[in-house]
DNA sequence: GCATATTACATTGATATCAATATAATTTCG
DNA sequence: CGAAATTATATTGATATCAATGTAATATGC
């Protein structure tokens, strides 16, 4: 009888309990559907959502610190770009100062989407805010990781 | 001059520095990349880590209650499952008991990965530990969201 | 000034994620 | 028992994610 697990059950308790990495995947994934679901309205994920807040700022942005402010890829910023690009709520110009680099700006429609979405945000972070014990320690938390 | 932004900056600075949907979302994906790097040695990413961790039980286990306990939808589950089934990793059968209801367990070879992957995540998690003021803290926080 | 290193971004391919939808099997209830 | 509701899963299509790689432009160091 060699069929026993190499890896022992109780390990996969352990495992199941504490992986710090497991436990955020899932907060995650449970988050960005309430935030998907909330947001369906004005047709933006969170993550769209999250992207096009980072865009509006007083003038265009390059890339690189989007990407590093959403912890992001780069290449995973180039393609989300692109829906948003196609659905015409944001530009990507040439950045005159440096040839290798885009400035990202909202678009008027992109500005106008985004001011439908921000009550549709706050509402859902207050019903969250409710449920959860301390948020901003939470939060602060989180922020020693990213 | 009407090309001020509908949403004022101050709105955007906000939402940068409180939403937790995105602060979540950014800890997942530097948490995500820490453990993918880790486990390349092993070909495994964290998330068919944590997958094949859920498998490994004393017997095998229909999809739906992995999905739960992964706080994934059930349909990323099937794609999930696709990839380590064709890898030989892990066993998809009927379950005699409920023909409308999948068997999921590990193959010899999944439970050998997945012990060689288990020293990996003791020492990828001791460095974050360390790292971290207080990670049962942080780790019940994310309880309360999934 | 020029060769080299670095930086900023794009493309491709693989996996991940979920909504919408479909199918088949089981359960429930009259 | 049989029709309707529910449950468990699969498929498709759109977006998300990153590694590997490539390209072009800027910066650096001699």
């Amino acid at each position: 009888m060699s069929n026993e697990s190499p890896v022992p059950f109780s390990t996969t308790i352990y495992v199941r309990d504490h992986c710090l990495c497991l436990h955020v995947q899932r907060a995650a994934r449970s988050l960005a559907r309430l935030f998907d679901d909330a947001l369906r309205p004005v047709a933006l994920t969170n993550n769209q959502f999250s992207l096009m807040m980072a865009l509006n700022r007083p003038s265009p942005v390059p890339m690189k610190p989007v990407a590093e402010l959403l912890a992001m890829d780069q290449t995973t910023l180039t393609a989300a770009l692109k829906v948003l690009q196609k659905r015409g709520l944001v530009i990507v110009e040439a950045n005159p100062e440096d040839r290798r680099s885009r400035l990202l700006s909202l678009t008027v429609a992109g500005q106008e989407l985004l001011a439908a979405a921000v009550p549709i945000w706050t509402e859902t972070h207050a019903v969250l805010d409710r449920k959860l014990n301390d948020l901003s320690r939470l939060r602060q938390d989180l922020l020693a990781i990213s």
